[in-house]
RNA sequence: GCAGAUGUAGUUCAAUGGUAGAACCUCAGCCUUCCAAGCUGACUACGUGAGUUCGAUUCUCAUCAUCUGCUCCA
């Protein structure tokens, strides 16, 4: 079968409910996407899957939801204020734009760019004569600053004194919350803090579908732990990353490790995991040892000890940090491009399906009667019953065959059909999306069959 | 933000300086006891704005969006 394209992807996402464009009928807005009715049920499964696996299923892990606007000394604390710019100029002569910090690092080990204000970088290129990247001139432009935070304002009057900012992660969250996790989950060292939330950046750069966009979900996990136990939690949080991947349904040959090769500031250690996404390989998850670098800058900046007492040896440390970040609608667009299919069944027909893992599904099950005149009555009473346990849906248009195809491109792993045996013996046939098996279940059954194959 | 390409029903494609056809999809009806069958009917489009013109979906410009490549990616 031939690579799934981007453009086919997207196509697909529209066309069946997932993704839309957002504002579409304005025309839209460059980088935002709106999830369709099976696009958030798939998202939320994904959310609900990490969720279990991240916070549920360990007693020393909490979860929080921390607002998106924060004061904005945390942003201080944190160094977005002052360093999640880039400076930016461009080369005259060939129209490309280039980074002045990156030009001066590739240009020479003596000085450290970030030392530099935007005036002293500007100098220091033009007189060292550092040529452009692509086209070997020395004609720039003037630096120009550009903040990746979204910038609102408290209160009715715009001015600088109540600026506050849409977070642009949502670690700080967690970091800011660490004293009151601990106490009032009396948690132990090494704990760990769990959050999904929005986050923004004002990223200028078009996004391959929704792989980078202004406005996205991270589900983050923090472990706080003892320094000399980091490196292991490190490597434990990596591991169990990409098992969690595995257990999702992405296959090994589209996942990869990358370590980082220059580290930020304050990581001791980080790791990607890839995905082959259908434009090229893409950044899906982090892992980061962070150090005790947030929780010392909030200590300093904050004037409040972010520090951790040791009960047994009542020793007293500002703790380690073990970040496990990943972008969720990241993970749903690999999920989705994991999932599409075009299959050639046994008797020579195709058909397009969407082979998400039971958890993951939109609908669980979708509820068809035979004939609409004879089952359809039969159909809805047992529709409603189920919806209240799963997401069901009910088709009663077109011939059968026709309705199977249309939950096969959905998603949806089971297809119940009410016939004649139904209204006489109470049994249903239940059909295998993958496997195209179908079996006999008494009604009554149904549930707990269903319930038992989408648990996560 | 740069360069290139693209923009006609939900989708895939036509045609045209005199406001547009089809297939599939969808919906309704008929038929149908398990994998896109058939019959009848219905709905739906020239991205937006300006200019040229008697008249623009068609030509020009701008704009918006998407795709590809740069660039970027704590």
């Amino acid at each position: 079968m031939e690579k799934l394209t981007m453009e086919k992807l997207v196509n697909v996402c529209k066309q069946y409910g997932f993704i839309f464009q957002g504002s579409e009928i304005y025309d839209g807005l460059a980088n935002t996407w709106d999830y369709g009715p099976l696009g958030v049920e798939l998202k939320n499964n994904v959310k609900k899957c990490w969720w279990k696996r991240f916070v549920q299923e360990n007693r020393n892990s909490f979860g929080v939801d921390a607002a998106i606007l924060m004061n904005s000394r945390v942003w201080e604390a944190s160094g977005h204020v002052g360093s999640f710019t880039d400076p930016l100029l461009d080369c005259k002569s060939c129209k490309t734009r280039h980074r002045a910090d990156k030009l001066i690092e590739g240009f020479t080990d003596e000085i450290n760019p970030d030392t530099l204000t935007d005036s002293e970088m500007l100098t220091y290129i033009n007189e060292h004569k550092i040529p452009c990247p692509k086209c070997g001139k020395v004609n720039y432009t003037d630096i120009r600053e550009f903040n990746l935070m979204f910038e609102t304002n408290r209160g009715v009057v715009k001015d600088a004194t109540n600026l506050v900012y849409l977070r642009p992660e949502t670690a700080q969250g967690e970091f800011v919350n660490f004293l009151n996790v601990q106490r009032t989950m009396r948690a132990k060292i090494p704990f760990g803090i769990g959050q999904i939330g929005k986050a923004f950046r004002n990223e200028i750069t078009p996004g391959n579908f929704t792989f980078r966009t202004i406005e996205f979900e991270q589900m983050e996990h923090q472990l706080f732990c003892k320094e000399g136990t980091d490196s292991d939690f490190y490597q434990f949080y990596k591991n169990y990353a990409y098992k969690f991947l595995m257990d999702l349904g992405i296959t090994q040959e589209n996942i990869r490790f990358k370590d980082h090769e220059k580290l930020a500031h304050y990581a001791k250690e980080a790791c990607d995991i890839e995905y082959n996404f259908p434009f090229a390989w893409g950044e899906l998850w982090g892992t980061h040892n962070r150090t005790n670098y947030d929780l010392s800058r909030h200590q300093e900046y904050s004037n409040k000890a972010m520090e951790y007492l040791d009960p047994e040896t009542n020793e007293k440390y500002i703790p380690y940090v073990v970040e496990s970040s990943v972008g969720c609608d990241r993970l749903t667009l690999a999920i989705l491009s994991e999932a599409y299919l075009e299959e050639t069944l046994a008797d020579g027909t195709t058909r397009e399906v969407m082979k998400f893992i039971p958890a993951l599904a939109p609908y669980k099950v979708a509820i068809l009667p035979l004939i609409k005149k004879h089952h359809g009555e039969k159909a809805l009473e047992i529709y409603q019953n189920l919806s209240k346990y799963f997401m069901t849906t009910y088709d009663e248009s077109g011939n059968i065959g026709k309705r199977y195809r249309r939950q096969d491109v959905s998603g949806t792993p089971y297809c119940l059909t009410v016939d004649d045996d139904t209204l006489n013996n109470n049994t249903v046939t239940l059909r295998n999306r993958d496997t195209m098996e179908q079996i006999i279940l008494n009604v009554d059954e149904v549930i707990d069959y269903i319930n038992d194959k989408i648990k996560f």
